[in-house]
DNA sequence: ATTGACTATGACACCGATGTCATGACATCC
DNA sequence: GGATGTCATGACATCGGTGTCATAGTCAAT
């Protein structure tokens, strides 16, 4: 690869003069500079990224680490929106400000953090992006000392700046949703109890029933979260039974993600009950791929996870610029309820029958 | 950041020394690597890679370029299985021969590619993975003379070495399979018939029907790919229309991929036919989130991007080695077919019309 | 004509590593 | 005991750029 030597004397001038022309950051003459110019295409020259950073203490480069491009295949333990779209967010944003992403990965093993921080500080990045697979704590301690970071699907204890999404508010603008409708009874198909995004959508789904004056049922709430095995669709039909079984049979159900709706989809309709007919249906994530293709297709909330990557890698930015101070509290990121299909007001006859909740055998 | 230098004084020794602890490459005292090792911890040192890789005129950098990370939001406008997968591949591969993988993303628009390049040439990459979204020729010349470059999910006619799907063998052998189940009206629902996949794999199909004797039918091969746009469900009506009016009613249908497949689902229920029982579904892909989500879980071939891309980084780190030549035709990628509950036996009453072909009204 | 301001350019040092070569201290061998 | 070899270490140059400072030339103002 030529060097910059190799151009200057190919053009018959300095070194420093080659600079220049590179950086325009003092004047040449036209007659110089379209002698090394021509020179640079001739040789094929490209200034050397390392001989500059070396220089200028400056590497312009941001670390991002996640799980997301190992995970994929194992699908996601969660299956919920894959990591990705956060990445996608993150790296607009990081490019749009001339910088260079280097993205590492954990392939889905937390230990080998420690390996992906130290290769990225022998590349001197500037600063770290944290991106974890779905919303969580925090399950280690991130070394690095001194590099500025952001989280980003995840928090800590100890302050260091974090993006997460607006779980609350989006479970309970959904319901509001439904709520409007004309829906009474509401179930809730739940993912794994322990998940942070369980217990926040929890908090929105009664705030927003409590407030329609509806009394929030134990038995309407349901967890059926276990990708893959094999065992899963039998959990959805049982959650389901009990959904059917008691007094208030539900003219909607939530499900944890978009992936669990497309599961019902299909048992619902081997149950013969028939989706938005019978019972609307409504997921969470808006994992597009599915939302739109499922007949009918799918009313959901958008898990903002590319919005969220812009906004870490914009705060992460703006502290390198010393802009900011870290925020003292998670940023949380709003998304858009997306009306579909899948939902549609209840029968009258239902809403009939809820109010007397009574006299009503399964379907 | 502490350098060399500074490790060198704290320590007492030479810089040189700490190199030589640094990297084992000539005998050092225990007292006075101890020293060194305890100098480092000290200042919390960490080699520049900047530095090495100018003296050592090596980056151990390998580039990647992909629309994955941008596209993704976009759904993919093809919407088959993520390029994301063939990225994962790849990284494992790379990260095991301690090279660092460099990311870039096209966000969808090829006129940035040689943006990107130049960005890998700036850091002095030793190869190049370029990534298309789905299989089909490479639409535009990669710029970057003279570094080794490998394509993936894509090839040109100027020999560039690539890796791609064996698309025709791996519906060949769905075909196979469906048929050895004792259907004999096999309905095809393809994606755009420009597409590099629908023709590979339409040949598979033919040759598949053609080793066991079946007739090709014109009427039962109907294109319906137009993701996301609201029109693609009444398409896919329209498709299904065409299968079920013949003569030739079909007992299995092939679904151009796995989201596809989805689709026909939901409206196949709608139109109160039930899968499998009255009618076997096949995808292609083997999208997880999708194929083994759905239910009745779906029978669908394996699209090996995770092995494409595997494979991919190995040739290009072989050629970078000097261990090969280029191959001269693209390296063919087979996938595995996933049996799933989506497909069985078709009725006996069924296989007794088909074998009257007349006398059927619509279902 | 002299001065000062400005333009265009080059010499040289330096960034943080490592390769080459030199050197001093011992150990080994005939 | 002197020649030779090995070990442990350091001085110095070098990689490919850029920052600092110096210098020569041009032009307008005094």
């Amino acid at each position: 690869m030529a060097t910059i030597y190799d151009v200057a004397r190919q053009a018959g001038v300095s070194p420093k003069t080659v600079s220049r022309v590179l950086n325009r950051d003092a004047p040449v003459s036209d007659k110089t500079k379209e002698a090394v110019t021509l020179a640079m295409d001739a040789l094929g020259y490209v200034p050397s990224h390392a001989a500059r950073s070396i220089k200028s203490n400056k590497s312009g480069l941001i670390g991002l680490i996640t799980g997301a491009i190992s995970n994929a295949d194992e699908a996601a333990n969660h299956a919920g929106l894959p990591e990705l779209f956060i990445v996608q967010g993150a790296q607009a944003v990081i490019e749009r400000s001339r910088k260079t992403l280097l993205i590492s990965d954990t392939g889905g093993r937390l230990d080998r953090v420690p390996d992906l921080v130290r290769t990225f500080q022998e590349h001197r990045v500037e600063g770290i992006l944290y991106v974890a697979d779905y919303h969580k704590p925090l399950e280690l301690t991130l070394p690095g000392r001194g590099i500025p970071k952001v989280l980003v699907n995840c928090f800590d204890d100890i302050g260091t700046p974090a993006v997460v999404p607006d779980d609350e508010g989006g479970q309970y603008a959904l319901t509001k949703a439904v709520l409007s409708e004309g829906h009474r009874s509401v179930a809730y198909m739940t993912l794994a109890p322990t998940q942070e995004a369980t217990k926040l959508r929890l908090r929105g789904y009664r705030r927003a029933l409590a407030e329609a004056g509806i009394a929030f049922n134990d038995d309407l709430v349901q967890a059926a979260d276990l990708f893959g095995s094999p065992g899963e669709h039998q959990l959805i039909w049982d959650a389901l039974d009990k959904f059917f079984a008691g007094n208030s049979r539900p003219t909607a159900i939530f499900c944890g993600n978009d992936r669990l709706a497309m599961a019902v989809y299909g048992i619902l309709r081997r149950r013969g009950i028939s989706v938005p007919e019978d019972v609307s249906v409504v997921g969470y994530d808006d994992h597009r791929l599915i939302s739109e293709t499922l007949y009918p297709a799918l009313t959901t909330a958008e898990l903002p996870y590319s919005a969220m990557g812009a906004r870490a890698a914009q705060t992460l930015l703006e502290l390198l610029a010393g802009q900011t101070e870290a925020p003292n509290a998670p940023i949380r990121i709003s998304g858009q309820i997306r009306l579909r299909a899948s939902l549609i007001a209840p029968r009258t006859q239902d809403r009939d029958n809820i109010i007397n909740l009574k006299g009503r055998s399964e379907i």
